[in-house]
DNA sequence: ACAATAATAGGAATTATTACTATTTATAAT
DNA sequence: ATTATAAATAGTAATAATTCCTATTATTGT
């Protein structure tokens, strides 16, 4: 993968943040350092980076975001304000359960806990 | 909720598989059936069904998949073959470790395991 | 400096889904 | 049974997210 400038301040804006964006609050960000960047040199370097483990994506409903954290994690996420919160959970627990009990080689543990935020306690 | 007919054949239809199909394959099917069916017809049937509990949506990527099974379960899903296989893994110790853990109102825990099948060991 | 080729802009194309509107249909009241 | 009502629908347009295409530009090895 050869240097791109493009790719740096995309790469920059994703590790810059902890609310998961989506590639169009990406675009919308990198497009004030770099006026004349393009939405598709965005999503094909989303893309790239995550080709190459520097990005995570993940699927929140049917939109992508993108995660700068590697390490393996969970979300919670709010069905009133929509906010996605890393949490980690028994990854390895669960990961070697599966391999035993359902005799599939697992790669990774997606989980999504759907529910009401500490925000919003009546 | 008034009766349809239209609706009572995409119930059938999602009621008939394992498959976790997706509004597309679900449209196919009816068709053959009442070859006059729109696919918006499918989409609002699907969702009305969703809403009255009698299905459940699973978004997988970025497309919504649809299943009958209401039990809450967990998915393996296939990077080889694509396959969703249902199982059953620790919902109730997840919700109330995430509950006391994370003060979080949990009401439904997704959770989708990466990997590969039995069907592609070496 | 220059050649090879990856990266890009800008826009078209695609895919999944939702919205709109005139018409049809289920069903409740007469 | 007839009629009135509002939900359901077809057919199509619109939207949203993402990918694809192509001529041009930028990076990097020599």
């Amino acid at each position: 993968m050869r240097y791109s400038h493009k790719r740096e301040a995309i790469q920059e804006i994703v590790y810059g943040t902890n609310s998961h964006p989506t590639a169009d609050w990406i675009f919308q960000k990198v497009k004030v350092k770099i006026p004349n960047i393009s939405l598709g040199t965005v999503y094909r370097n989303l893309k790239q980076l995550d080709d190459a483990q520097l990005i995570n994506t993940i699927y929140d409903g049917n939109i992508a975001r993108y995660d700068w954290n590697r390490e393996p994690h969970d979300h919670l996420k709010c069905k009133i304000c929509g906010d996605l919160i890393d949490v980690q959970l028994f990854d390895e627990q669960i990961r070697n359960t599966i391999k035993k009990q359902y005799k599939f080689e697992a790669d990774d543990v997606l989980m999504t806990i759907i529910g009401t935020c500490h925000k919003h306690n009546k």
